[in-house]
DNA sequence: CTCTTTCGTTGATCAAGATCAGTTTCCCCG
DNA sequence: CGGGGAAACTGATCTTGATCAACGAAAGAG
């Protein structure tokens, strides 16, 4: 079920962070999602001050950048790419927590340890903080401390949806909604909403919607059969009817 | 499924809001739970300044303090009592996404609209706030923000822990999860960890958890067939053999 | 105190989704 | 281009928890 990733979080350790070639441009990789990261709002000046104690990180795909229970001593914004977050218990079971995608924030939680597993998805840029110096910075830059808190409050905004998802839910409605959901962040990425990517495998989907891999499978070509998508592959899918699929994911459907 | 509640929610808005015999004493109410509510942290005479523009309400048990969709003007701090909120959809079904006690603070939430109904579960006490007046305070005390930052926070970790529950653990893991849960919240009040009270209806813990009234009786009986809890009655659970519930909640129990 | 209503428990049956068991498709790599 | 392996898909069967139905017990109204 969860397989281990190519490199381990040690190597990623000693490989890279304070490599001189990623700290030296004050954010240029985030010029791109500026609007929606946690250090938007911030004035140039401050956004130099904040370059100052960021640590920039190109990863591979399927790359842990943590894992639970890791002494948490960061605190992450993806730059481009995407990461799920997940927990795992004893005997293997597990539930994606998120998919995160560019300007998303992550490592955020209580003393003592991260609470779930990032990992890579595809070919990421991420941009590292130190709680200490993070907190820092929020003392200087209330701004900051805002717009982290607002973005928080909307993280838990969202895992309170995802819970009637997967408390209340069918297994079709959890896929309309999820497929809504992805659709609407990538038109907001500026991505096109329709052929929508999905760059995490089924059984992803699976531990993300409480559901088995045969479950996801069988519900899309089910929805595929009654013309609500398309799947000209296993990694796009197409919204061809919108409507039906908001009515299903509301629960409101006919059928 | 959702029943009414006695009083709606303009008669409270009529009735009490700036009533002058709740607003006198400055948080008095809120003496006994001052470490763990949101305006802990905070000086004598910060307390003093937020006791202000907070207004405070006794309202009985059963009573929508707001409404899923009602205009989110306020901010809510639970002196003495209980409340549960939740989501629902539109044919009925419903997902409880908190219980909340003492010291804990609901309200937050995108602008808009609560994206949640909040009702007491027992007579209440609770602070109110608006958001406009509690924005100035997070500003000219940072130790506010930062300390209903950090319960955010928590709350997220809280409902991550909730989706583990809610997506992959079966119906006796996720009643044993929840008793645990109960016993330490209640023993974190200085209350007793073992008989401990359930002010919730049957249908309320199956919508929190997932499950249907039945299955939760049944996993009860069940339980206490095999000496894991006892049942004094509906409102009260024994924890007779915590350990057995520990290993139950995380899975690695044997039967 | 009794009637009524609601809440909780228990039993019988059902069905959604899980599990088990292949088969097909798609990549990746030689 | 062809072979190996992983991922996705599909079918058959099973199981958990839902649903349907009934009953007992506690709580609230008159």
């Amino acid at each position: 079920m969860s397989v281990m990733p190519p490199l381990d979080f040690d190597d990623h350790k000693t490989d890279r962070p304070d490599a001189p070639d990623l700290s030296a441009p004050p954010c240029r990789n985030c010029d791109v999602v500026r609007e929606l990261a946690f250090c938007a709002d911030l004035t140039h000046d401050e956004i130099r001050r904040l370059a100052t104690v960021r640590c920039h990180a190109q990863l591979p795909a399927a790359f842990s950048v943590f894992r639970e229970g890791d002494p948490a001593d960061h605190v992450y914004s993806i730059s481009t790419g995407a990461v799920k977050l997940y927990k795992l218990m004893s005997d293997g079971r597990r539930q994606i927590i998120g998919f995160l995608f560019s300007g998303d924030m992550f490592g955020l939680g209580l003393d003592g340890g991260y609470c779930y597993t990032a990992e890579t998805l595809v070919p990421t840029q991420l941009c590292r903080f130190t709680h200490r110096k993070l907190d820092t910075m929020m003392d200087e830059f209330p701004r900051l401390e805002r717009k982290m808190f607002t973005m928080t409050v909307k993280d838990l905004v969202a895992a309170q949806e995802q819970m009637l998802l997967l408390g209340r839910k069918t297994a079709r409605e959890k896929v309309a909604t999820f497929l809504l959901k992805l659709s609407r962040r990538a038109a907001q990425q500026g991505q096109p909403a329709s052929p929508v990517a999905l760059p995490m495998s089924r059984a992803d989907i699976a531990d993300y919607l409480g559901l088995t891999i045969e479950t996801v499978s069988r519900t899309f070509t089910q929805l595929k059969r009654e013309n609500i998508i398309g799947l000209p592959d296993a990694g796009h899918v197409v919204l061809t009817d919108e409507s039906a699929l908001r009515e299903l994911a509301e629960g409101t459907a006919s059928g």
